[in-house]
DNA sequence: TCCATAGCAAGAGCGGCGCTCTCTTTTGTG
DNA sequence: CACAAAAGAGAGCGCCGCTCTTGCTATGGA
């Protein structure tokens, strides 16, 4: 696809990738709101209204970054699990959790920008659907495993959540009792939670020996789902 | 200390407020990331030089916007609790934390100034953390108080984490188990992750009836932190 | 009571921002 | 080779945070 063009379109996807080059650099050094086209523009020794061919607008470019940032942390939380894919669940659901976290402490202003506060009057598009969901799928194939295994005791589900976790299953996991499906979606919530609170400054001066609190809080998740091993 | 002043000490207060009012009522409207001086200064009919009489720069009236935010959900979690002040820890819990929720989701962008990604360059000054700590300062005298009537079991806790917790326990509530302080900041922190999922919009499609769904989840977290009534 | 002073509003201005428009140059194709 | 499409360059618009200078006025001490 990509190759076998002509000059020109290879000369647009090279800058094109330059261009994002830049500005995750600049994202990475000084976060999304210091993020400027012109001072990218300039680190390119491009004028700044060059970069409008590439990048219609800010927001694009900030979109074109949240995608990468879900494809680096999918991949990262992917790469960690196939390391340990024959072990149990536990270790497995464990595994990715820190994975998460190491990748959010590693690039701080992407996961803001992917899991902070939305910067306001900006939508994501649906492009970013499905690499943001790769996370998530992961746990949800950790937890199936186990289920397949016999390695799930259901936690209790309300009335009043019964419709909704059902609703739920036929979405995100059809082969899993509805019970473990609501607990998967809090405990994938609350995982990002602890990671926010690290990450946000919210643990300073409160958690110190942040490794430990973590990976325990990880396991206490995999057994609020229902992971026994 | 505020009356039997000067007029011009008055109108100083008077002004200051005004621009607060001002400040805060455009963040709600459209987000930290659009508050501007200029915006602000317009509105209340005055030059934008002017305000930086009142304010040395846009981070000082952001912080003290966080303070008041930080003032405000705590008084309504406080408020909310006081309503159910004689009704079970549990009941108090959930109470606490569906205060905390709904004053999110009536406040989106001001939970996002002071839980969301921190704006980058920006540290808060020490001066926010008392308002801070007043919805983690309720969940532990609900804790506290279950826990003198042995209505907390500890979980278990690894011994990696001992020494950590028994830290937290010491700078936190000395007078409740280690075990039961390290799971207290653990559920602080997921709660905050329900909700900021929820306000963030990654339960978009996922999760529909949300109320019930954390409401399940705010129990479980009263049961993950020992509370058993 | 008078007056120096401290506080304050206003205006101009600096550099930076996102974005648009126009004009010129380059380049691949019929 | 001619020509249309794509790309770069520059000027400019209206924002922004922030600073500096200039007058004015209320206030507190001599």
């Amino acid at each position: 696809m990509s190759t076998a063009q002509g000059a020109r379109a290879r000369a647009r996807t090279e800058i094109t990738a330059a261009i994002k080059d830049e500005a995750r650099r600049q994202l990475a050094a000084e976060g999304a709101a210091r993020l400027s086209l012109r001072a990218v523009a300039r680190e390119l020794g491009m004028v700044s209204s060059a970069l409008y061919r590439y990048f219609p607008s800010r927001d694009d470019l900030l979109t074109a970054l949240i995608i990468d940032a879900y494809d680096s942390l999918g991949h990262a939380a992917e790469a960690a699990h196939h390391a340990v894919a024959d072990a149990g669940p536990l270790e497995r659901w464990t595994t990715v959790c820190e994975a998460v976290r190491g990748w959010a402490l590693a690039h701080p202003h992407e996961y803001a920008l992917v899991y902070g506060s939305p910067v306001p009057g900006y939508t994501a598009p649906q492009t970013t659907v499905p690499p943001a969901a790769r996370v998530g799928l992961l746990l949800i194939g950790i937890v199936r495993d186990a289920h397949e295994r016999g390695h799930v005791t259901a936690p209790a589900l309300p009335p009043a959540l019964r419709e909704e976790a059902e609703r739920m299953r036929a979405d995100l996991a059809p082969d899993l009792p509805p019970e473990v499906v609501a607990a998967l979606v809090a405990a994938w919530a609350q995982l990002y939670g602890l990671i926010g609170f690290e990450l946000f400054g919210q643990f300073h001066r409160v958690v110190e020996d942040r490794e430990p609190f973590f990976r325990h809080a990880a396991i206490r998740l995999a057994h609020g789902v229902g992971l026994t091993a």
